[in-house]
DNA sequence: CCGTAACCCTGCGTGC
DNA sequence: TGCACGCAGGGTTACG
């Protein structure tokens, strides 16, 4: 599941290679995939394009094109994006291949077809769903112990969806999430506006801790997660409670928990994270 | 404002 | 061996 350590790992993986080229052919073999253009106009729109820079915003991965235009993906849960030689065999769930004047290509690959990509010029960002309203990046300076305080104590929510909510803050997903609340010793449960100051400073300065690590050791890949040149990340072998039911919790060897909170998984240690 | 659930989709684990 | 079934999950949308 890309989050922003996987995402921010893609990037730092694909600016090098891509910058300075330029598309030279786009084949679609998944329409569904791109939400604007139509996929004629894609095409169109994209052959001769040359890529500036690429950016990340949340979970959003953004390729600056010339003449003002952005390719942006998402990648949801199992989307991959992957520089490589023309020559490389073509995988299954193969979706899109962008095809580069070096003789090299961009393949989007997602097996579960959750992923999503935009073809729209730097005037019109606002029509990426989701990508207007992001909350603060994690590590901006917008992003302060203050803002986390101040936003905590008039949220009436538990604080586990509120950490997956993408507007609340940008980029945090269920591993890095739980990680962050277990490391925190917060208990996914709790309502936001009754999380102690301790508590909160604590939050603030281990959501720093687990992206910062997460991109350190290049992501975490379970199942389907790759960087830009199709290598796993490590992280993995670090987390401390995601993915570790009934498993001792490597602080106290309480045994882990699985509960779910609005539909989605959470771990956490019963003894480590009290209500 | 908040919670829940359905939806999108395929692979995989489980039970028969 | 094979089939049916349920689950996994990010984000959006709908509804109470």
């Amino acid at each position: 599941m890309p989050e922003l350590p996987e995402v921010e790992t893609i990037k730092r993986t694909l600016e090098p290679k891509l910058t300075g080229q330029s598309f030279t052919e786009a084949l679609i073999y998944l329409p569904t995939i791109i939400r604007i253009p139509g996929i004629e106009e894609f095409k169109k729109e994209i052959v001769g394009q040359k890529i500036k820079s690429i950016s990340r915003r949340g979970k959003y991965l953004t390729i600056n094109l010339s003449n003002n235009l952005a390719l942006i993906f998402h990648l949801r849960m199992t989307g991959r994006l992957i520089y490589c030689h023309a020559d490389e065999p073509i995988v299954k769930h193969t979706h899109l291949i962008l095809k580069l004047d070096s003789g090299n290509e961009l393949r989007f690959i997602d097996v579960r077809q959750f992923g999503r990509i935009w073809l729209v010029s730097v005037q019109k960002l606002n029509t990426v769903s989701g990508l207007k309203d992001l909350g603060p990046e994690p590590f901006d300076k917008k992003f302060t112990r203050e803002f986390l305080k101040k936003e905590l104590r008039r949220r009436r929510t538990r604080i586990k969806p509120l950490l997956l909510d993408q507007t609340f803050i940008a980029g945090l997903g269920n591993i890095y999430a739980d990680e962050a609340l277990h490391r925190a010793r917060i208990h996914p449960e709790k309502l936001a506006c009754n999380l102690t100051a301790r508590e909160t400073s604590k939050l603030f300065i281990t959501i720093r801790e687990v992206l910062e690590e997460g991109i350190n050791n290049r992501g975490t890949t379970f199942r389907d997660y790759v960087d830009g040149n199709g290598q796993a990340g490590s992280n993995q072998e670090l987390l401390q409670i995601y993915n570790r039911e009934g498993q001792p919790c490597l602080k106290c060897k309480t045994t882990i928990v699985r509960i779910k909170i609005s539909g989605r998984s959470s771990y956490f240690c019963p003894s480590c994270q009290k209500e």
